[in-house]
RNA sequence: CGGGGCGUAGCUCAGUCUGGUAGAGUGCCUGCUUUGGGAGCAGGAAGCCGGAGGUUCGAAUCCUCUCGCCCCGACCA
């Protein structure tokens, strides 16, 4: 892409109503414009961030044998009513009546459609288990909306949902997510801790929070510092595996790690060792809870079983909240000059810099770099523009890109170009042909 | 939902107390000079001062109502 091309708005000064770096990097960056209160437009840089990370939570999602489906963001009351929730949900629900005066909403979340679209169609136990799982945008009214996209009121979750015909199964699929979630996390350089948590409206007794550690975080947690040096879950994970998914999830919550709602100071102390105690602030990026029959029941949910009886299956529910991680990558990776994006979800992998744009020298290495860089289907981000130098080099590191790769006439002259790492800000001189080759392997 | 604050140029803000008809920086446009970390000079465009009503000879400024946004808390993913 070529930045004299790209609709790319950054600004200079930060917006007065952006408070925490997260948001006012993703305003200067040009990421998203507000719409209103808590509703955000997502912008080519950040919509291309946003797709990255649904990208990965997809490719997870389906490695763990779940099977992705697209349900509507407009609901009708009716299987509310049933669930017991179209009261108690309260005003967060937004809800909107159809030109008939029928009662609709917003879906702030699926329990309720998912679970009809499954009795409708599953009556026998030989059907199960099912793991199904949707990307859609979900609306919650929220009182306060605060902190940019990390509590909008519009928001892009993931949510999964498991069937299953006994606690033992629903284990299972609450294993499955939970390394899955892992392993999503991980891929997107965050360091995600699995806390023991409360399960809220949804409901149910089994639920973790997965929490990245961060002073603008909005959750107090209560954890075991030994957490953030375990080893990150490598891609050779077996699902198939019940015995070792159960051991992976044995020792990511063998230590403490507690939301404050579930915190136990006593309990605390005790386990934990007083250098190792870490109480701080997170932000919650994904909540997995099993919740058994509280809605296959009063939604008739239910299976046969191979002696001719009748039960209504064990659920399970998982979140991954897709448009908040965009902000919580930003909040656990960036440096006073800006973003820093971790490789797996920048925008673009390089930004390619003309210092002299008017230079028929560097503009034609130029030129021979972007086309190469492309046809080896690198995304490169080429600044084309007739900007000086400095602007570039600003511009270039608040948006993040994981690397730079710098052509400037000084350089030409001697056959080198520049390649700098946005991270670290490591920097060296190589020909145009080596740095490729660095781009490229 | 309680408490506080703010709406003036694309952005950051001054001007409001004490009423007299609109300002700065930055960004944008033009030209010249520059060109390796947000350049310099000169010229220019750009705002029914959030909206409605009222007071007044006269309102960005005072009064009433209203809409929007932000912050703290409670609540929540």
């Amino acid at each position: 892409m070529r930045r004299s091309a790209y609709f790319l708005p950054t600004l200079k000064e930060t917006p007065a109503e952006a408070q925490i770096v997260s948001h006012r990097l993703m305003l200067r960056a040009g990421m998203i414009r507000q719409a209103s209160a808590g509703i955000y437009s997502w912008l080519p840089l950040g919509f291309r961030v946003l797709k990255n990370i649904e990208r990965i939570v997809r490719e997870e999602q389906d490695a763990a044998g779940c099977q992705e489906i697209l349900m509507p963001t407009i609901q009708s009351a009716d299987l509310w009513k049933q669930s017991g929730r179209y009261e108690d949900y309260g005003k967060e629900m937004l809800r909107i009546e159809d030109r008939h005066g029928r009662e609709m909403l917003y879906g702030p979340t699926n329990e309720e459609l998912i679970t009809d679209i499954f009795k409708s169609a599953v009556k026998s136990y030989r059907d199960l288990p099912k793991l199904l799982y949707h990307i859609q945008w979900k609306f919650r009214d929220e009182v306060r909306p605060r902190f940019g996209i990390m509590r909008g009121r519009e928001f892009l979750m993931k949510d999964s949902y498991s069937f299953d015909l006994d606690y033992e199964g629903a284990r299972e699929a609450y294993n499955k997510m939970f390394v899955a979630y892992l392993r999503t996390f991980a891929r997107m350089d965050l360091k995600a801790i699995p806390m023991e948590a409360d399960t809220g409206p949804i409901g149910g007794n089994l639920s973790h929070e997965f929490i990245i550690l961060a002073d603008t975080g909005e959750s107090e947690v209560h954890c075991n510092r030994d957490f953030v040096d375990f080893d990150v879950l490598g891609s050779d994970v077996e699902y198939r595996d019940v015995e070792g998914l159960a051991k992976i999830v044995d020792h990511f919550t063998s230590l403490y790690a507690r939301t404050d709602e579930k915190h136990d100071a006593a309990e605390f102390e005790r386990r934990v060792p007083e250098d190792r105690r870490h109480v701080g602030r997170g932000i919650e990026v994904g909540h997995i809870f099993y919740f058994g029959d509280k809605y296959s029941e009063p939604l008739g949910a239910f299976v046969t079983k191979p002696d001719d009886s009748q039960v209504a299956v064990h659920m399970g529910s998982y979140g991954i909240g897709v448009s908040r991680l965009a902000g919580a990558i930003i909040e656990a990776s960036h440096d006073d000059a800006g973003i820093v994006w971790p490789e797996a979800v920048a925008p673009f992998k390089v930004g390619l810099i003309n210092l002299k744009a008017g230079d028929a020298d560097c503009t034609r290495v130029c030129e021979e770099i972007y086309g190469r860089l492309r046809g080896a289907g690198i995304e490169v981000l080429y600044d084309d523009s007739e900007e000086r130098g400095g602007a570039k080099f600003a511009e270039m590191d608040l948006i993040g890109l994981p690397w730079q790769l710098v052509v400037g006439p000084r350089g030409v002259k001697q056959g080198v170009v520049e390649l700098k790492q946005r991270r670290g800000g490591d920097r060296q001189e190589l020909s145009s042909e080596s740095a490729l080759a660095r781009l490229t392997a």
